[in-house]
DNA sequence: AGCACGCCGACT
DNA sequence: GTCGGCGTGCTC
């Protein structure tokens, strides 16, 4: 008792952490046990309710502060990692959740490593007394399971461990919860918590000299002698397993070294920073005027500045980010480079390989749990290096940041909207530039908009005053190579004159030219939505998702089995059925991608030609995206036929023909910028012709020849682009002249969300008109409250999903929009989309 | 998310 | 009368 009452009298403190658990945002206090040495930042495990869970510590509490609590608290268990967070670091998280209305654990989420906020997981497992021989013998009370619960114990039972997380046999199960619950009670399975340990850096044997030069006149054996010299000749320093195969050796040997105090073998930190394949090193090219000219511009920055590198396809963006990056090493500083996505942009990653070596790591989900953690923790070291990510790279801890680059800035993946906090990229990129005080380069041969406005619309520079904004444009093609010339034509002049083909007859010609010479072209096909469905020839009965408005997709897995039918927004799953469950006709087929359509298309019409589909069905297993462009680049086929993915990294210098199949799809998409993303994706889809030596072509085929994107897109002409856009965007008031704000509401229940929502916009509508913003309605660029209106896609998940969009000038404050949440029913779940991009 | 508590329907 | 369904509310 005495001792309690001392202990209570020492330096007793408390904290304040957020525990990592779904739906808690709040602070909770913590006692700190005696010898602990905790600061804000540490990432601690604590017990929550039942349950041990993973949490960051916000602040210290003194004991004053803590007296007042009227509850008892409980201990910090543990101490997971400490020091990760810098104060920059931090901030930068809460203007995070500042602006995107998000909790800060919700950020933290999305900036950390899986894993690094380890929870205790619940396992259930077969009880080991029950095995076989007791579960027969209980055979008639088998009989009394329900069929959930017989459906778990077959699945422990068939599993080697009896052993699963309970996240996944409920996901594998339905009614798993009643299941489990007879299991229980029958006392055959047991449920138990696990901790799930953060991956931990994994650790080797490592041997290594002690000495720089190697005494001859030891006590050593010719064959110590000769170890310790090949060992010197190796670096000095090798994996303890590669050293015993290079020396030939013995571990033994290799300990009576140690012993004599020549070698030290100790366990060391191996990084799982993915295999590399090997790349040939690479020298610096010349640059050109123009890119000398913006290299010099961007050496010579110091501190913040947010640079536009507008550079037209193939005027050598690559090249430019490389020599600058340089500098920044040199500098002992590290750089961010960010891509939309990596797996699509194989050759950059090599090419900064090639530059930079091992000085090279990339970081994106499709890593392992393992690598992202190794990759992630060994940033903190503060080694000058260079990182290639995507848009959660942003995130990284990266001390000493040189730059930060943005590739292809305008690509609409650097916007997150799935899980909350939907944040754009460039919006976070320019906040950590900031506060790091470095230069934030876009690069793009199509800036967004929203970019172009903020660094070259002179009304802005008011707004912008302070901070460096510069604009470096690379206007022409390395090596005086021309842009390729657009030919736009018009397909309902191709119908009138009966050609029924999809293949327009300039393609045509330019297609068997283009064979004769031996060269290689791209065929752009914009699928709109999902179109591999599957319906009934008979009675034109579709498959859809039994718990979303989708069609399901077509998936036919590589090993010949059987088709499967996913939905791709629930993930729902089933057999492709062999007749149609409407009319039992057998005629149920697939209806072909619009690149399989395509591909057969141009084999039944260029008997010749070899083609190679290119979309997300060819492309889906791991590494077949570079696979495919490398058998293309080989030469093995004639046309690449793709979607949105030929738009992206595709850099060979043989492809001297690109042909937009129909331009119509993209024009007309259901979103205030589809001009915006339909003259990007044209532009970058040309500018994948005519790289090298032969000059290129692009045909660009369209029912809608006077549209002024198709225009610009023809002419290369940007600036017509942005005058034709600027002004829609100005007179409607969308972004960049207007802020938006998307309020995603859904609910199990169809009635109630669409109340919610209404609910929602109503006190929007009020909140304005408490503004005086009332009698602007009839202003078409006034804030607005756009809705409610049932989502595109109503029905995702078995949940119903109503939209609320609210329009504002960008003088008015975003207001607080949480506090939406507190009216709503509790089965309505709001996510709010500050600035979005995807409106459906 | 997980677990406990608590209130209504079909059984011993 | 109880067992067991799952709705609701809390976790320092």
């Amino acid at each position: 008792m005495s001792q309690s009452e001392n202990s209570e009298l020492s330096a007793f403190e408390g904290v304040e952490v957020l525990v990592d658990c779904p739906g808690i945002q709040g602070l909770y206090t913590y006692r700190i046990p005696k010898d602990f040495n905790v600061t804000p930042g540490d990432i601690v495990s604590v017990p929550f309710g039942g349950r041990q869970l993973g949490a960051i510590v916000i602040r210290l509490m003194s004991i004053v502060s803590m007296s007042t609590l009227n509850y008892t608290l409980r201990d910090i268990d543990s101490i997971v990692s400490q020091g990760f967070f810098s104060k920059d670091y931090w901030k930068l998280l809460e203007r995070v959740a500042n602006y995107y209305q998000t909790s800060l654990i919700q950020v933290i989420r999305t900036a950390l490593p899986p894993g690094l906020l380890g929870r205790s997981q619940r396992r259930i497992r077969l009880r080991r007394s029950v095995d076989a021989t007791a579960l027969s013998s209980a055979s008639d009370s088998l009989d009394l399971l329900k069929p959930s619960a017989q459906a778990l114990l077959n699945a422990l039972s068939q599993s080697s461990q009896g052993d699963y997380t309970w996240r996944y046999l409920k996901r594998q199960h339905k009614q798993a919860t009643a299941g489990l619950d007879q299991l229980l009670s029958k006392g055959w399975v047991e449920s138990y918590l696990a901790m799930v340990t953060p991956p931990k850096p994994q650790q080797r044997q490592a041997v290594s000299l002690t000495a720089s030069s190697i005494p001859e006149s030891a006590a050593l054996t010719n064959r110590q002698q000769e170890i310790l010299v090949t060992l010197q000749r190796c670096g000095g320093d090798l994996w303890l397993s590669d050293a015993l195969q290079r020396l030939r050796t013995t571990s033994a040997t290799l300990q009576r070294l140690a012993a004599k105090g020549y070698v030290i073998i100790e366990a060391r930190e191996r990084l799982r920073l993915g295999g590399h394949s090997p790349v040939l090193a690479d020298q610096p090219k010349p640059l050109t005027p123009d890119q000398s000219r913006v290299l010099s511009v961007m050496t010579g920055l110091t501190g913040y500045a947010q640079v536009l590198l507008h550079g037209v396809t193939g005027s050598g963006k690559t090249e430019v980010y490389l020599q600058a990056i340089v500098r920044w090493l040199q500098a002992g500083k590290s750089v961010l480079v960010l891509v939309p996505e990596i797996g699509l942009t194989p050759q950059l990653t090599d090419r900064f390989r090639a530059r930079f070596g091992e000085q090279v790591c990339v970081y994106h989900s499709n890593l392992s749990d393992g690598e992202r953690y190794d990759t992630w923790r060994q940033m903190l070291n503060g080694q000058p290096q260079v990182v290639i990510g995507t848009r959660s790279a942003i995130f990284l801890p990266l001390p000493h940041l040189g730059m930060i680059v943005l590739d292809e800035e305008h690509d609409s993946s650097f916007k997150q909207d799935q899980p909350a906090p939907c944040y754009h990229t460039r919006t976070v990129a320019r906040w950590r530039a900031e506060m790091a005080d470095c230069p934030l380069v876009l690069g793009s041969a199509t800036p967004a908009l929203s970019t172009w406005v903020e660094v070259k619309d002179p009304n802005n520079i008011e707004t912008f005053h302070g901070t460096s904004l510069y604009y470096l444009g690379l206007p022409n093609r390395v090596h005086q190579r021309p842009l390729p010339p657009v030919k736009v034509v018009d397909m309902r002049l191709e119908l009138q004159a009966g050609n029924r083909s999809v293949f327009s007859r300039p393609l045509q010609m330019a297609l068997e030219q283009m064979q004769t010479k031996g060269e290689q072209g791209l065929l752009f096909i914009h699928r709109r939505g999902h179109s591999r469905f599957v319906s009934c020839r008979s009675c034109g009965h579709v498959m859809d998702c039994p718990d979303c408005d989708v069609s399901l997709a077509y998936h036919q897995p590589q090993n010949e089995g059987p088709a499967h039918l996913r939905c791709h927004y629930c993930g729902y799953g089933q057999r492709h059925p062999d007749e149609c469950p409407n009319c039992k006709s057998p005629y149920l087929k697939y209806f072909g991608s619009g690149t399989q359509r395509i591909v057969h298309e141009l084999q039944s019409q260029f008997p010749g030609l070899r083609c190679l589909r290119f979309d997300s069905d060819t492309t889906r297993a791991k590494g077949a995206h570079r696979a495919l462009l490398e058998r293309f680049a080989a030469g093995e086929a004639d046309v690449l036929v793709g979607t949105q993915m030929l738009t992206k990294g595709i850099d060979l210098p043989q492809i001297t023909v690109v042909g937009v199949v129909a331009a119509d799809g993209l024009l007309h998409m259901p979103d205030y910028w589809s001009g915006e993303r339909a003259f990007q994706t044209l532009t970058q889809v040309a500018g994948r012709a005519g790289r090298g030596e032969r000059p290129g072509q692009v045909i660009l085929q369209t029912y809608t020849p006077e549209h002024p994107v198709i225009g610009a897109a023809k002419s290369h002409n940007y600036q017509a682009f942005i005058d034709y856009e600027i002004e829609h965007r100005q007179l409607l008031g969308y972004p960049p002249y207007g802020r938006l704000v998307l309020l995603r509401l859904t609910s199990p229940t169809e009635v109630e969300v669409e109340v919610a929502a209404q609910r929602c916009a109503e006190q929007l509508q009020a909140w304005l008109t408490s503004f005086g913003h009332a009698e602007l309605a009839d202003d078409w660029a006034g804030p607005s409250v756009l809705g409610p209106t049932p989502a595109p896609v109503f029905r995702v998940a078995k949940r119903y999903r109503w939209h609320v969009l609210l329009k504002l000038p960008l003088a008015m404050v975003v207001p607080d929009l949480t506090y939406l949440r507190s009216h709503l029913p509790k089965s309505v779940r709001l996510t709010i989309d500050i600035d979005p991009l995807n409106l459906s």
